[in-house]
DNA sequence: GGATGATCTGACATCGTTGTCAAGGCGTGT
DNA sequence: ACACGCCTTGACAACGATGTCAGATCATCC
């Protein structure tokens, strides 16, 4: 295994200069660094992380925190946090958080003490529990919160924008015909499922249509109350041509009660979600749903870590950024049925 | 940040004492490790990771390499691993592998260079990589294959029995009267799919049926094959009244196919998949599958690299375990319409 | 009682890097 | 010619653990 004293012998130089090189560091001659560097490419050196935090005041390692780590949210914050680690040569150390057992903290604490991590990023929907936050603050670790509810002063954040989706998505419904919408609402201590359903109600505000507000139902997001919430809306004496989900397992629930109603999907009813979970490709019709850039937010989340080092401000903007999300035009989405006089639409954004 | 002189200086005795503790190291006086066990309760200390990897042989950092880290089986397989390792006081690293990109190799060695990784889990498919395990040989780290379909001498794997799993899902096919059942075969280079079709044809010839061969389609796992495939068998004159498809994915297709042309499942059609894949769940009906042991292979990998420390042999049968699987029995396969003479059967096994 | 070996314990060097600090070289203004 | 500041460099001591080795203690056997 080669080290930087190697590398230093080698190009004539002190181990410390090396380090100087390796780090961009200022005051190097233009010639001794490009000296370094060739000898460096050479010898394929690469720095010792463990000596590097041991000695250093950085870890180069950022932790990943995450309730259900196999989840295919999870998976996908990984894949962008990782990439992110990797081109900026930090590395990622994902780390479960079970907040149902009792010694959650503990283990917490352990992992963070252990590996002296430089930055945490705290996944949904840990990362709206302020026991967990604060313990991060009194560790003194810099966190940034993927989609928090509520933000804590000092923590950095990354968002996308729930309520531009919901209403781009609503106008899309609108621009096929629709003018009977119903809503499935997630829970209602999710403030992202709160501003999805502000975006259906400005759309629909916009487009001047009046919203009848027991054509939205609140519920839990999961798989079944989308079965349960479909057959509530599809049961009705004027039922509605379209339903917006806030998330792809709900309308996925009102996909397979319109089904077993033997209501042609999108023929007869127009069915779209949110998350581009994958389930929303897996199913038939395919899914109308909105992408979060989940991963991008991942590797945003990165960013605002490793440069966190050079800057102190905490609220500076850069530390919120806010993401650009992609509505995904499948097939549970069509054109109304023409019981309202309507022009065909053209559903090719995005 | 409480170190090892911390717990000497307060326990009364060297570092060095503390360390054989800490290790579970002999020669320690019985009333000497109490002491310092307390002191270190008392303390919550916790050794620096670095500084154990800088200085002693172990890193405590295993890697989990892999192809497509946002994928479903990616995410069990980190789920498994990292658990076990946080039982261990491990760490995992998830290193994603880009075979298709020209210096793929330079960043594994990168990796492993730089976090001295005390061994490797390898996932499907680039497991099967022989330039991939080339590599980890000549850099001396211990490797274990997850479900390899070749397995290259010096290196652990874990396995399940496909074979086993398949010829019990076909049995339970026909004890539900089936009898014409059609087989989606996945790609020929993937030995597991070659097992999953010998299981297959093995529990046909215990019941003493012939296997048209026609009904046995090769496919490549994709959903679109699923739908191909499964058009070509339900075209037919005499169509299977089962479809027993190798992978999840493919058993989806087929079930859309299905639905399109109106046959009713699980009346008219039972169809099973393999995997079960987070999309098997999100179907209408939900998919009869059989469940890999994703998260308990991955265990068993980091238990096979931890202890492999101590011995040295590499073709002990306990460094390639097989591993149990479990029939999912859900609402895509039901009992056959009695064509054939059929009595009723009771489907609750596993 | 003294040699022997097993059981304990600590001093010290070491792992590979970075932080601190001091010092030398060079240009500039007076 | 001198003082001053900026650039550039390297010596040295950390960082926090473990490996090595030598020394101390104790029981056992001749």
């Amino acid at each position: 295994m080669i080290t930087i004293k190697d590398v230093a012998a080698r190009a004539g130089v002190s181990p410390k200069t090396v380090s100087r090189v390796i780090n961009g560091e200022a005051y190097v001659r233009p010639e001794v660094r490009a000296s370094v560097e060739r000898v460096v490419a050479e010898l394929n050196y690469r720095p010792n992380a463990f000596a590097r935090s041991l000695s250093g005041s950085r870890s180069y390692l950022i932790g990943l925190f995450i309730d259900d780590p196999a989840s295919g949210y999870a998976a996908d914050l990984q894949h962008g946090a990782m990439m992110r680690c990797r081109d900026r040569s930090y590395h990622l150390v994902v780390e479960p958080v079970d907040l149902s057992q009792p010694d959650w903290d503990a283990r917490v604490r352990e992992g963070v003490a252990a590996l002296r991590l430089d930055g945490a990023i705290v996944a949904p929907p840990i990362c709206d529990e302020p026991a967990l936050t604060r313990l991060f603050e009194e560790l003194g670790l810099p966190i940034v919160l993927v989609a928090p509810s509520v933000v804590p002063p000092s923590s950095g954040t990354v968002h996308m924008d729930d309520l531009g989706a919901a209403r781009d998505m609503t106008e899309h419904l609108i621009g096929l015909g629709h003018r009977t919408i119903g809503f499935v609402q997630g829970p209602s201590h999710h403030r992202a499922s709160a501003r999805r359903e502000e975006g259906f109600r400005q759309a629909m505000a916009r487009a001047g249509i009046d919203v009848d507000d027991s054509l939205i139902l609140r519920g839990d997001f999961a798989l079944r109350t989308g079965l349960e919430l479909g057959e509530c809306l599809l049961s009705r004496a004027n039922p509605p041509t379209a339903i917006f989900a806030a998330n792809d397992d709900m309308a996925l629930g009102v996909l397979i009660t319109a089904m077993k109603r033997g209501i042609p999907v999108p023929d007869a009813l127009s069915i779209c979600g949110f998350d581009d979970a994958p389930s929303s490709r897996a199913a038939w019709p395919q899914l109308t749903t909105v992408r979060q850039p989940k991963a991008e937010m991942a590797a945003a989340a990165v960013d605002i870590l490793v440069s966190a080092r050079l800057r102190t401000s905490p609220a500076d903007p850069d530390a919120h950024p806010l993401l650009p999300y992609q509505l995904i035009f499948r097939d549970s989405t069509g054109a109304a049925a023409c019981t309202p006089p309507c022009r065909h639409h053209d559903a090719d954004a995005a």
